[in-house]
DNA sequence: ACGGATTTTGGTTGACTATGAATGATTTTG
DNA sequence: CAAAATCATTCATAGTCAACCAAAATCCGT
């Protein structure tokens, strides 16, 4: 078996149960010690899991520790992103219907919608429990449920969406280009994503100035079909394209 | 089975608890005691729980600011609510296709889940998060979310159920009578349960004996439409009922 | 297609860690 | 106060781990 596909399979085991040791992937993978091992080694060395004693855990399942990384890689654009998501609430008026997808950014910008007004849909269950909290009305769609992003996706959410027509929706991305237009890494939350755009009339995508020029694994919806809120673009040429608001 | 799984459990049997004992951990992670105390003391040295003589508490629940009321209802019925908790968990066998329902003993039985070819169907957030989290595969329903029971209802959880055929279920009541049957004081949480339990083959309604002889304002199902998993009866008329399970 | 360089793999070793049982100290309960 | 339960400590054992080495597979230029 080749080392990718042992790779590819530690993960989708692990993604399923949450847990693995060292002993079920010797079984599993049909793989010696050592090569379990040195796998985990390079996909931990990789961040693509935790190594615990006896074998690997989801990486934010972590049971204490705080993730340095991740929490590091928050506060880098965190300044960016506030601005953009502060931008990006200020757009939700009285009587909306929003569609506010799953994702850091977007989460972001429930802190800063003020309009009691308005009605939300989501398929983030970190972010249904904020815009309760916060005393909105919110609706979350049906569907798998994945632990890692704690978002909704696959056939069912896509489904449930039908119903819907939203006057404003707000995305995340993975990538940007002109030619691939927005990206992300995964299939299901991809799925989700353009059905939801596709029932929208004001689509709205959060993207700070690295999230240009990528390609993700999944296009989602087409450069055009959407207006990117973002900041501190270079002298890039997206600069110059209409749909793009540079606060 | 990994340390940092039992971490995992453990916090997730006290959370859904309140506290426990070091024999039930022992029984429930089968154990032996050295083991749980190490844990227990990992788990308070890294600010987890509250180590208390005999077992742990919730860490903010030392103090008794919060929430004193809760916990000390969740406290009196504790042993019951575990016993039935951990019977009905019993009943799920691979390739179930499971609905639990929102609530604080259906939340119980979760930890007691043991096959893992199991499918869920849920409309508690907390639910879908602890089982996604055991490795299982969850889905959850569509509709408005509420923020102070965590749990999706209305018309659109209603409808989001419309498809699926469950052949276990798992319910959670406030009142049984003979006359009245299962009923509970939300509308809106009653056509969820309503519809689920239509949706099933294999109906359980959990419940310690407070809940007998109690009417609340909608009823969900009558008497007979499901097998009651109770314990502690004492001499009442309802020990004889055929769909009464008394363990 | 061939032979040597590189990579991958699986076994072995000794160090390290987790576990469970035993012991006696400490706390709770009646 | 005395019995029972709980607790911390210690110790032997079993399991896990990184490092090393040799065999096998793969790669690459000829």
């Amino acid at each position: 078996m080749l080392t990718e596909e042992r790779f590819a399979r530690i993960l989708s085991i692990l993604e399923s149960m949450g847990s693995v040791t060292v002993q079920q992937l010797m079984t599993e993978l049909d793989a010696s010690e050592s090569t379990i091992r040195r796998d985990l080694n390079a996909l931990a060395a990789d961040g693509q899991l935790t190594k615990v004693h006896g074998g690997a855990i989801l990486k934010n399942a972590a049971y204490g520790t705080t993730d340095d990384e991740v929490l590091h890689r928050r506060e880098r654009n965190r300044e960016a992103k506030m601005t953009i998501a502060r931008y990006a609430a200020g757009l939700i008026t009285a009587g909306d219907f929003v569609y506010i997808d799953a994702g850091t950014t977007t989460d972001l910008m429930i802190d800063y919608i003020t309009d009691k007004n308005a009605v939300f849909v989501t398929n983030a269950v970190t972010h249904a429990k904020k815009l309760a909290g916060r005393g909105f009305t919110v609706y979350i769609l049906g569907g798998e449920f994945k632990a890692v992003t704690e978002a909704i996706v696959g056939e069912e959410a896509v489904a449930s969406l039908e119903k819907y027509n939203f006057t404003k929706g707000f995305w995340g991305t993975n990538g940007i280009t002109r030619e691939r237009g927005f990206s992300t890494p995964e299939v299901k939350e991809a799925m989700v994503k353009q059905k939801s755009m596709q029932n929208c009339k004001q689509r709205y995508v959060l993207a700070d100035a690295s999230k240009f020029n990528q390609i993700s694994s999944v296009t989602f919806a087409p450069f055009e079909s959407a207006q990117i809120i973002t900041t501190g673009l270079g002298q890039t040429a997206f600069k110059k394209c209409k749909n793009v608001i540079q606060i």
